[in-house]
DNA sequence: AGGTTGTTGATACTCCTTATCAGCAACCCA
DNA sequence: TGGGTTGCTGATAAGGAGTATCAACAACCT
């Protein structure tokens, strides 16, 4: 599911430029605007990142990247969780998993069935949970959201009704 | 923090049942219904969750009751949570805790202070999730959501300027 | 080009949770 | 109320995820 490292680069015959190219290139440099060294493990790691389509393990990563030592792999993750360029996303089942994303503020919209995974950002949850805390007298600092269905490719009839709520 | 087991049992004293057991017996009793014994191991869990007034981590449970086996603890747990009778709560740091909580569907606030949580369920967010996931053509079927903030003991001034919005 | 110093990779380690399995005890039934 | 069946327990080992260590390396500045 994961490119290697050289399907990433090889993918890039009838363009000089990969799309996936100009998304490391931004990421790296912001690292290095930040003061981080532009490396090949960082690159190599941001490219199987951005050559993600839905949100994966470290371990996806490790497996995709074998010249890549197992613990650079999490410490560039880390790395990019820390710089706001990758969020952590929550499974249901409660994996944790990897997306890159540089937006602000957003939540997570999780496809059971399939994995992938949509921004969800046009969401004004906010001001009302900020109100519901203050009526039991707390000062809202922050909160977690992950929403979880199916996608479109995955809803069993467009407009059935054996898909109705399940939970 | 968590009661020892011989603590439940001897807070007693002046009523001949403490306000925990009928807790305890109600959740036990809602085990056999379900077919599963009632043993003494899940009682002391039971018992140590009871007395506890904001989410806990099997560790603490485990050190409170070591006459009960560290597999026990974590299997009482799981138990409980897959009868719906407690729920796991996701601490901003990323850790998981426990807090016993038979009733429906609901969220927590967990202060990010002392620890204490609460529940939110008059809280209709829901709806507006499913609208948003319609519209980029999901189907919630569920959604998992943690908010965080400070209880009103941890606030620093009742209404000061301080304590706005730190994260 | 060359030195400084942030990064890497292999490994060992920690932490949290689960699998294993013989022995125990809760429950059912007579 | 005793006795058998079988679910449950506890000690231990094993598993998976992530981190600490540290010598060698290489990216960057000059």
């Amino acid at each position: 599911m994961i490119m290697t490292a050289d399907d990433i680069r090889h993918q890039g015959h009838d363009h000089p430029r990969p799309r996936s190219a100009a998304v490391v290139d931004d990421i790296v440099a912001e690292l290095a605007r930040q003061g981080y060294r532009a490396t090949e493990p960082r690159r190599l790691v941001i490219s199987a990142a951005a050559a993600q389509g839905r949100p994966f393990t470290a371990e996806e990563v490790c497996a995709a990247l074998p010249c890549v030592g197992r613990a650079t792999v999490f410490r560039v993750l880390r790395l990019l969780v820390d710089t706001n360029q990758m969020c952590r996303v929550l499974r249901e089942d409660g994996e944790m998993r990897y997306r890159l994303s540089s937006a602000g503020h957003h939540h997570h919209l999780l496809c059971i069935a399939c994995g992938a995974a949509v921004d969800l950002s046009g969401c004004d949850v906010e001001s009302r949970l900020r109100e519901a805390a203050n009526a039991v007298g707390f000062r809202m600092s922050g909160h977690w959201l992950e929403v979880y269905g199916r996608c479109g490719d995955c809803t069993p009839s467009p407009d059935g009704d054996h898909q109705t709520g399940d939970q």
